[in-house]
DNA sequence: ATCGTTTTTGCAATCTGATTGCATGTTTAG
DNA sequence: CTAAACATGCAATCAGATTGCAAAAACGAT
C-alpha cells in the first residue's frame, strides 16, 4: 500500500531526487489523471524539462506510471496503480478524454470487455480509449 | 458500393487529383493497412512531403481515412470503409498492431465490445487498440 | 559524517514530424 | 474556354522528442 513518492520510488529501485518526487507526487494528488509532459514541465520551475523527460522515461520504465495514446501526438502519462491493488492491472482499464475540457483520465474502475481478435493473432495488450463528455464538463 | 479512388474522391466533393488518386488508391490496394505519412511519402517520390500532409487531411476531414492513435507519436491513417457498408461504422473496429512487424491493420470484421463507463459520462466515440503478434509474424 | 562510485541533472544542440505562407499550377463549374 | 476556387511545391518555422557531456546529487560502505 505504497501511498507516499517516496515509497513508490524505492519500492521500485529508482534514486530519490526531488524532481521524482515532485513528479509522483502530482500524479498522486491528481488520482486518475493523465499529464503530458509539458503541463508537468509547468509544474514547477525548478527542473528543466529534460528532466521531466528523462523523469518520465524513468518512472515509466519502472511501471510507475504508463503512456496513453492519443491522436494529437502529445503523449499523456497517468499513475499506474498495480502497487496499490495488484487486482487492477494497470494497462487493462479504460482511458476517457473529454472533448470538451480535454482531460483525460483513467477509469481504473471500469474494466476492459474481453476483445476477440481473429484466429492466429496473439493478444498481449489492450487499450481502450473513450471520448466523450465528462462528469463536470456534463453538467 | 465506391471502390474507385475516383468514386470516393467524387462523393465526398473533393477536388480528383493525382496525389489523392494515388493515397487513395494505396489505401484501397492495402485493404485495412495503416500507414504514417513518412509510408505514403515513399510511395511515390512525386509529391512533396506537404502535399501528401494536406491529402491526408483533406481525406481525414472527409472522413475517407481515420486517424489511429498510438505511443509513438507519429499518426497513422487507414481508409474508412462507411462507404462500402453503411452497417460498418468507420470508428468502431478494432486496430491490432503487430509487436513485431509494427503494421498496424484495421480488424473490419471484429466490433468494439459493449464498454461501461461511469454514470453522468457522455461517450461519443471508442477507439480500440490491440498490441500483440499477427498472423503473419506469429507462425 | 565522509568518500568514491554511480546516477541524475542542466544546458546546449540536434532531430524529426507537424504546420504555415506564399507564389504558381491545376481543377472545375459555367 | 475562362475565371474562380482550390491544390501543389518550396522554403521556412514550430514543437516535441532525444542525445552528449560536464557538473551536481544520491547512496552504500567506511
Amino acid at each position: 500500500m505504497a501511498v507516499d513518492a517516496k515509497s513508490i520510488l524505492k519500492s521500485k529501485n529508482l534514486r530519490i531526487t526531488n524532481c521524482r518526487l515532485e513528479v509522483v507526487q502530482h500524479f498522486i494528488d491528481n488520482q486518475s489523471g493523465a499529464f503530458c509532459q509539458r503541463e508537468l514541465e509547468t509544474l514547477s520551475e525548478a527542473y528543466d524539462r529534460v528532466t521531466i523527460y528523462r523523469t518520465l522515461i524513468s518512472l515509466l520504465n519502472a511501471g510507475i506510471v504508463h503512456k496513453i495514446p492519443n491522436e494529437t501526438g502529445v503523449a499523456n502519462y497517468a499513475l499506474s496503480h498495480v502497487y496499490e491493488d495488484s487486482e487492477k492491472h494497470f494497462d487493462q482499464h479504460i482511458h476517457f478524454k473529454c472533448e470538451q475540457c480535454g482531460k483525460i483520465e483513467c477509469l481504473e474502475d471500469h474494466k476492459v470487455p474481453e476483445v476477440a481478435i481473429p484466429t492466429g493473432y496473439k493478444l498481449s495488450k489492450v487499450n481502450l480509449i473513450v471520448d466523450g463528455v465528462c462528469l463536470q464538463c456534463g453538467k
